[in-house]
DNA sequence: AACCAAAAGTTTTTT
DNA sequence: ACTTTTGGTT
């Protein structure tokens, strides 16, 4: 690296932020607290390595989100140069997907296989449960939502079925037989339609790795530099993958928080990361402790927060940013007044010169937010929600990329499924009929466009049918084929649903991301790896990204993100910690943990809101106790406000 | 077989 | 509040 480049580094960064970014051979963790300098420190380390010559395309980013690997490389390319643009950046999902769309035969697997999203895995699972389990199924066999979760959890954390089941679901032993069977049932179904879900990608990758040497070989060998942000989120499949892809040269770099794993629910275990070294024996650890977004007030209160998890690796975070302005919790009447208050403050903020976008309402469940939603709208105050329900999910998004992939996978029977059931005087049954014909003949789609018209002319059915005839004679483009699914889906969803306007809108947003794309499949591969995160009825993509607009977010999506002023709303026992992890220590802490990251957001304002006396459906209580986590703390750390607004 | 309306049963977080 | 199941009608 030149001297001047070098001295430039080292006066932009402290001194351990600098270890971490020359750190040369062999294998390194580090340690970094929340605003500790993180990201700073992987940019700077891809840029260093791409300016002391290591081919852009040798370096492999594994992030949490594209949109983080997206930045990194785009804060990396203004340091340096274009060339960071090149480093191979992405979610070890999508990784896994680029990896198995080459090599998926060699576990004899289509290679052109479709990936399912958690609602398809569902409905999969769902029309398995009733081909299996005919006749009233009386008691509390697992729904198709809670199979699925159930399926996920033992891939993920690696474990045999009955471990999840004895576990974590000790009611279900009962129909432990129907429940194995049914999970051979879903992944022979995968198989057949070739289908992979999110859980397949990892394990199909590491199962490849680990029995094909030559294959594991050819990947590894493609990277030279491996580097892994949030390492505290991995679990047991993803931590295997690294290690194969980094067991040759050592050159692995990754960094994480303890205090920050908030992904159990997805076999992540927070201990992970500290048994890094193990993995890799000769592993130098380095420790970011400084924080640089918050001020000391909040950095105090966090400190003491994270001091209340039963298992914890010790760690101080000091700033050196002053302020006048301790925390705050603010005991508000009801839901509504707790809105209420947040409008008037963020008007209030507004007044002083703080941008809307530099505002952020954090929750742990996306409904939390349902209230103020309705309230910024009556307002009129903009605002971009994230987490929740996700645009992609919505029915009608999800009508119209059935008719895609169908173009891409013939004899996906979930993608039929549901654009046929959407045709009147069609059912189950005859669905069934016509996607067993089009398998039989084996001609993909032509299959269906040459079918006879047994149904005696059933328009609707006439009209797809014209809509494929027409896609399978010319070779269109992505935005062709989009539009002329919208033309034929318009009169559907003008049936079906009194706010069509809306969701068209929604539709017109779709054929603009497509514009981006030469060809149907990467469209659809992405739009199930990384869909837009924004929730439903927000705009995205064509927005001017600069638009000044408050942000709503459940904790999980405000991961590594950071706010001038942080409401946490809802900081009450039962909801924030949810109801449903009291029952042990380890839920528990993983509440505390995600309380951390939420407060951790915090640049100069911390507020934790706590509505009075709320009824409780789910528990069948009335909550009024602050959230156990803020109200333990000591008084010193921050003030308390009763704000009653009628 | 498909469709519709009423009743019952569930509730987190995400790739 | 929402999804899924049910029972009855076309």
């Amino acid at each position: 690296m030149t001297p001047s480049c070098r001295e430039r580094f080292r006066s932009e960064l402290n001194s351990v932020q600098y270890e971490a970014v020359f750190h040369d051979e062999g294998p390194l963790l580090v340690i970094a607290g929340a605003g500790s300098g993180k990201t700073r420190t992987l940019t700077y380390r891809a840029a260093r390595l791409v300016e002391e010559g290591v081919a852009p395309e040798q370096i492999l980013l594994l992030t949490f989100t594209r949109k983080a690997a997206d930045e990194m490389l785009r804060r990396a390319a203004r340091l340096l140069d274009n060339r960071c643009r090149h480093i191979a950046g992405g979610t070890f999902h999508s990784f896994a997907y680029t990896v198995l769309k080459r090599y998926a035969a060699a576990l004899g697997f289509a290679n052109n296989f479709t990936i399912i999203d958690r609602p398809d895995a569902e409905s999969l699972i769902g029309m398995l449960i009733k081909a299996r389990m005919s006749g009233p199924q009386r008691g509390a066999f697992p729904r198709k939502k809670t199979l699925a979760d159930i399926f996920s959890r033992a891939a993920n954390k690696n474990l045999p079925l009955e471990d999840i089941l004895y576990e974590e679901y000790p009611h279900f032993t009962p129909y432990s037989d129907d429940i194995h069977a049914l999970q051979a049932d879903y992944v022979a179904a995968k198989f057949d339609q070739a289908f992979m879900d999110y859980d397949d990608l990892l394990t199909k990758l590491l199962q490849l790795m680990e029995d094909q040497p030559d294959i594991k070989n050819r990947i590894a060998d493609q990277f030279s530099h491996l580097m892994v942000d949030e390492y505290q989120d991995t679990n047991y499949i993803q931590a295997r993958i690294v290690y194969h892809l980094a067991d040759r040269h050592q050159r692995i770099m990754v960094v994480g928080d303890d205090s920050q794993s908030i992904y159990s629910f997805r076999g992540a275990n927070f201990r992970n990361i500290m048994d890094f070294p193990d993995l890799f024996p000769d592993t130098r650890v380095l420790t970011l402790e400084e924080n640089y977004r918050s001020v000391v007030p909040i950095l105090d209160l966090t400190n003491q927060l994270i001091e209340q998890a039963v298992e914890k690796y010790p760690k101080q975070l000091f700033s050196s940013r002053p302020s006048e302005n301790p925390p705050c919790l603010v005991h508000t009447g009801s839901e509504n007044s707790q809105s209420r208050y947040i409008v008037d403050k963020i008007r209030a903020l507004g007044r002083d010169g703080i941008p809307y976008n530099e505002i952020a309402v954090l929750f742990r469940a996306g409904f939390h937010a349902f209230d103020l939603e309705v309230e910024l709208a009556r307002e009129g105050i903009a605002f971009v929600k994230y987490g929740g329900f996700k645009f992609m999910e919505s029915a009608h998004i999800k009508d119209v990329l059935a008719h895609m992939r169908i173009q891409t996978n013939p004899y996906d029977r979930l993608s039929w499924f549901r654009i046929l059931l959407l045709i009147n005087k069609i059912g189950p049954k005859s669905a069934q009929r016509i996607h067993a014909d089009i398998v039989s003949q084996a001609k993909g789609l032509q299959g269906f466009i040459d079918m006879k018209p047994s149904q005696k002319g059933n328009p609707g059915l006439e009209r797809l049918r014209d809509l494929f005839r027409e896609m399978a004679a010319f070779d269109l483009h992505p935005v062709q084929i989009g539009e002329r699914i919208l033309g034929y889906y318009h009169p559907i969803l003008k049936d079906r649903y009194d706010d069509h306007p809306k969701r068209m809108r929604d539709l017109e947003q779709l054929l603009v991301l497509l514009e981006k794309y030469e060809h149907l499949e990467p469209f659809l591969s992405d739009m199930t790896l990384e869909p837009p995160n924004v929730a439903v009825g927000n705009t995205f993509g064509t927005g001017n990204p600069q638009e000044d607009r408050l942000v709503l977010s459940t904790v999980h999506s405000a991961k590594g993100l950071e706010w001038h002023t942080v409401f946490i709303i809802w900081a009450m026992d039962g909801r924030f910690p949810s109801f449903m992890a009291s029952e042990s220590a380890e839920q528990l802490d993983e509440e505390l943990r995600l309380m951390y990251v939420a407060a951790t957001r915090a640049r100069e304002n911390l507020l934790f809101l706590c509505p009075g006396q709320v009824f409780d459906r789910v528990s069948g209580m009335i909550l009024s106790r602050p959230s156990r986590f803020i109200d333990n703390l000591p008084e010193d750390l921050m003030t308390r406000q009763a704000a009653d607004i009628w």
